[in-house]
DNA sequence: TGCATTTGCCTAAACTCTTTAGGCAAAATA
DNA sequence: TATTTTGCCTAAAGAGTTTAGGCAAATGCA
């Protein structure tokens, strides 16, 4: 009887192990034993220890990119803004080992064949339900993309758990903090005249 | 001849490290080849590997926290924004190994014990310039952590360096945006009559 | 159905890192 | 100078990574 390994199979067995131990604890041992199959068996699935770990980092980059197209779709304004940021902080508390490997750093080849280009071109969707033109609209695509990183990975670390307010209400502010900002996006001072 | 190892030592050699080849390529051994000494020498200065890396995080909040507090002497309102985000951000740069580190999850009871304290009260300092009352400060406390750890971890990771318009840009406007914001923080729409 | 080929998982082995236990010599103390 | 303490060492076991080569199960072809 054979495992029937397959790279698909080996990536998703380490996405499971990630958000059950943490990404940083993934290893390639622990998936075998997972298939109750010999380590030296992965390697012809996945290249290193590396290689999973950005396998698996795409894969979550994809999943996520997944989740937040469905949530965008034939919503615009705060309506989409708050359905993107959503579906990101929900996946995050889905699975929260992808979540980290999504946060992965990718060397700039790999990024760019990445979903990680699709999260962007959304982003930048969601803002066409604002008056915002270039480059304030790149700007804004890069605060937003630093926001919901950051913000959701504080969150999860626990950072706002033991005290109030309570987090789920400092997330509802927080987007109806953004909606306003993007509505009222200030003009540049250095070509105010 | 005795190497003359500190835990101090130690964890500063682990920092440097941490800069050159990247937090999670720390080792234990490695920075026992630096000092040339044996692996089982550090051991009596740190507990493990974990114990390392933990107090390279803490190590860096207290750094980064002193820098933070010098920016921020003397200065208000806008002024201040800027010197704190900018003390965040050129710590990463000139430090990106202390930076990651700074950002590692630690369980709750070493965290409140953290020079990371201290960041949230600066943070709350320079709302004192903006016009917000509880609990908004407290949302606004949560967005910015979120965007200067997000943005910055962006940055580092190289995700705008190659298109247009320049990060330096982005950065300024983005400060601009987060004044302007916190200047006109929206009142909450569930309290409104 | 029988045989050949391919494929997939295995054994073996080298290397690195982590961590503990106990020893010995260099500092510190008296 | 003698003694205690301290600090770094040797030794060794355990776990993860990775490569090379082997054998049997699946697949394909007659």
């Amino acid at each position: 009887m054979r495992a029937g390994l397959t790279t698909e199979r080996v990536v998703r067995a380490g996405a499971e192990l990630a958000d059950e131990v943490g990404f940083d604890r993934v290893t390639v041992s622990e998936v075998a034993r997972r298939f109750d199959v010999k380590v030296a068996s992965l390697y012809s699935h996945v290249k290193s220890s590396q290689d999973l770990k950005i396998r698996i980092a795409l894969f979550a980059l994809e999943e996520l990119a997944e989740r937040a197209a469905d949530a965008l779709a034939g919503r615009a304004g705060k309506d989409a803004l708050a359905a993107y940021a959503n579906a990101y902080r929900d996946y995050a508390r889905e699975h929260p080992g992808r979540a980290d490997a999504a946060r992965t750093r990718l060397d700039p080849e790999t990024a760019a064949a990445s979903a990680g280009v699709r999260h962007s071109q959304m982003t930048r969707a969601i803002l066409r339900g604002y008056d915002l033109a270039e480059p304030d609209q790149t700007h804004a695509v890069r605060l937003l993309g630093g926001v919901f990183q950051g913000y959701v990975s504080l969150e999860m670390s626990g950072s706002f758990s033991h005290s109030a307010p309570d987090p789920e209400v400092s997330w509802a502010r927080v987007l109806d903090a953004l909606d306003a900002l993007l509505r009222n996006w200030p003009t540049d001072p250095a070509r105010r005249p």
